[in-house]
DNA sequence: GTAGAAAATAGGAATTAGTCCTATTTTAGG
DNA sequence: CCTAAAATAGGACTAATTCCTATTTTCTAC
């Protein structure tokens, strides 16, 4: 990110609008409705230049690709083990005892800003009633 | 699962016995250290088999293949965000408040028996003093 | 405002992980 | 032992992502 360029700002723009937690090849539709010119690879450039920068989040699927999430706040991810679509909350993980007993057994120091849980979800359940 | 076969077997020795999360691959080649013969369409397919029944679980990761772990009783993944190494730490997630606020939010009943958090471990920290 | 170096891009080739297909073999039940 | 269902081997195929190179754009210093 040392360099400005338009279809990085667009590609932002993109980002910063949906809510739906796209992959890679939906957000590189989206930017080319604006600029057909753009191209893939710049795409994955930059979202994974925006990944390293925390400006973005990328979320890995169980299977499929890749999703992307702009940081407005902080925020936890829940993904439905059969439809796995996605769904966001909010929640503070933090607390000094818990944060403790992973250090212990880990030995690594978290925030728990950004949790990740699975489950199912509302619509997955009552089809397997059917 | 409904016939038992000896290739099945193999495989579940093989990743009860290992603690490193290993991927499809290194599955595949450590079942064919026991019999050669076993292909790797037999190992993804059984993999996926034994996911279903929950007797595996499957850690995607942000970069590379996907991870597999015996569940020999629930627990929590931890992923370094720099050099992505899996850490396995136990505690028990769950609280009825807790619960109740991502029902609220985003409709679903978890058990937070599995919990997946980000984090830098110990050695990525200390390498970026350098 | 222009020159030169560094950064970024477009477009496509290449790679990787995983899935799918089909003929053959193995298993379980009567 | 015979048969149907299940599982396998082996390879073709696909999807997502990364890599490569020539070209273009941006930034900095003059």
């Amino acid at each position: 990110m040392k360099n400005y360029s338009k279809q990085r700002e667009i590609l932002l723009e993109v980002i910063k609008k949906t809510k739906t937690h796209p992959t890679a090849e939906q957000i590189s539709k989206m930017v080319r409705e604006i600029d057909p010119k753009i191209s893939r690879s710049t795409v994955y450039r930059n979202l994974k230049l925006l990944v390293d920068k925390q400006v973005i989040k990328k979320i890995t699927m169980p299977t499929g690709p890749d999703r992307f999430d702009y940081i407005h706040k902080p925020h936890n991810h829940l993904i439905c083990d059969k439809c796995e679509e996605i769904f966001d909350f909010e929640y503070d993980f933090y607390n000094e005892e818990l944060a403790e007993k992973i250090k212990e057994q880990t030995g690594i120091d978290t925030d728990l800003l950004s949790v990740t849980i699975n489950g199912i979800c509302e619509k997955c359940k009552s089809k397997s009633k059917i």
